[in-house]
DNA sequence: TGATATGTTATCTT
DNA sequence: CAAGATAACATATC
C-alpha cells in the first residue's frame, strides 16, 4: 500500500535511472490500467520523473505531454536495467521474481534494452497520458501536500474547522491536503496522542499544533526509512523485512504501544483504524 | 461461499 | 452549493 513516502522514494529512484532515457515502446497489457493512446510515446525521451500527492509525473523532452502514474493500494514500478533492479511500490514477491508476471499490466522498453514494468495486482492503480495544459488545470485544483512549504499550521487548522467528521477521516481527504494514508493517519493520530474517533472541529489549538507537527514527522520518517527498501540488489530475504518495523500502531492490534498498552482496531468510515485507548485521548 | 480489506473518487443525501 | 455518507472499482485471503 504505497504511500506518500515510497512514492516519493520510487520516484528519486527512477528519476536517476530514467532521465535522459527514449521509450522505444509500451505494451499495454491490461487496458483499463492506461488511459490514452500508449503509441505516442514511442520515440519520446524521458526529461524528469517527480511527484505530486502520491502520483508520479513523467515529463518527456520537447514533447507537451506528462504520463502520471498512480499506484494505489498495489501498484508497483520494477525497473530493470541488466540484473540491476530499482522497485518500488506495492511489496510482492514481482519485487524479486521474472517479469512479466500475472499483475504486469504495462511494460516500457526503453532504447538500451532495459525496461520497466508497471504491476498492480488490483488494477486500482493507473497511468495516463494528459497534455500539458490538462496536467496544469488539475493542478492548479490540488490541495499542498503535507510536505509542501504552504502546508502551514493556520492551513491545516483552517481545514479542520470545516469538519464535524472524526479527525481521522479528515486526514485521510486528498481534497483538503495531499499525501497522508491509513499508515501515517493511525501513526501521526498516535504520536499526537489524539483518539481517531474525534471531532476534527473539536480539537483544541495545542492538539492541532502537535497533530501538524506529528504528521511531518511521520511522514519524514517514512521517506528516510522508504529509502532503504529500493534501488539495490534485492533478493528474497530482503523483501518485505522493514516494511512494518517501526509502525507505532498500524495493523498492530493486540500488541503493545509504546507505553506497553494493548492496541485497540475499530473502523471509522469502513476502514481499519488502529489506536491506543489509554494514550489517545 | 461470503465477508473483509484497501485509496480514491463518483455519486447520492441531507 | 457544501458536507457527509456510501457505493464502486478488483481480487487475494481468511
Amino acid at each position: 500500500m504505497p504511500e506518500l513516502p515510497e512514492v516519493e522514494t520510487i520516484t528519486r529512484q527512477l528519476d536517476n535511472v530514467l532521465s535522459g532515457k527514449r521509450i522505444e515502446r509500451v505494451k499495454v497489457l491490461r487496458e483499463k490500467s492506461f488511459s490514452g493512446d500508449e503509441n505516442e510515446l514511442t520515440g519520446k525521451k524521458i526529461s524528469k520523473v517527480w511527484r505530486k500527492s502520491k502520483m508520479i509525473v513523467f515529463d518527456f523532452s520537447n514533447w507537451d505531454k506528462k504520463m502520471m502514474v498512480h499506484l494505489k493500494l498495489t501498484g508497483q514500478l520494477v525497473y530493470l536495467s541488466g540484473i540491476h533492479r530499482v522497485v518500488g511500490g506495492h511489496p510482492t514477491p514481482d519485487w524479486v521474481n521474472d517479469l512479466p508476471s500475472n499483475s504486469t499490466r504495462v511494460v516500457f522498453d526503453f532504447d538500451d534494452g532495459s525496461k520497466l514494468f508497471f504491476n498492480d495486482l488490483r488494477v486500482f492503480g493507473w497511468i495516463k497520458l494528459l497534455a500539458d495544459s490538462e496536467w496544469q488545470i488539475a493542478k492548479s485544483k490540488l490541495p499542498p501536500d503535507v510536505v509542501d512549504r504552504e502546508f502551514t499550521l493556520e492551513y491545516f487548522s483552517k481545514a479542520l474547522l470545516k469538519s464535524g467528521r472524526p479527525i481521522k477521516l479528515v486526514l485521510l481527504d486528498q481534497s483538503k491536503f495531499g499525501g497522508i494514508g491509513n499508515i501515517y493517519a493511525n501513526d501521526a493520530l498516535y504520536l499526537a496522542s489524539i483518539d481517531p474517533r474525534r471531532k476534527a472541529r473539536g480539537l483544541s489549538e495545542k492538539e492541532q499544533k502537535s497533530l501538524h507537527k506529528s504528521i511531518k514527522q511521520v511522514i519524514f520518517l517514512g521517506i528516510k526509512y522508504g529509502g532503504a527498501s529500493v534501488d539495490k540488489y534485492v533478493n528474497a530475504a530482503g523483501l518485505g523485512g522493514k516494511y512494518q518495523e517501526h509502525f507505532l500502531v498500524y495493523q498492530r492490534a493486540g500488541e503493545k504501544c509504546k507505553k506497553g498498552h494493548i492496541i485497540k482496531r475499530i473502523k471509522i468510515g469502513g476502514r481499519g483504524t488502529f489506536y491506543c485507548p489509554e494514550c489517545q485521548k
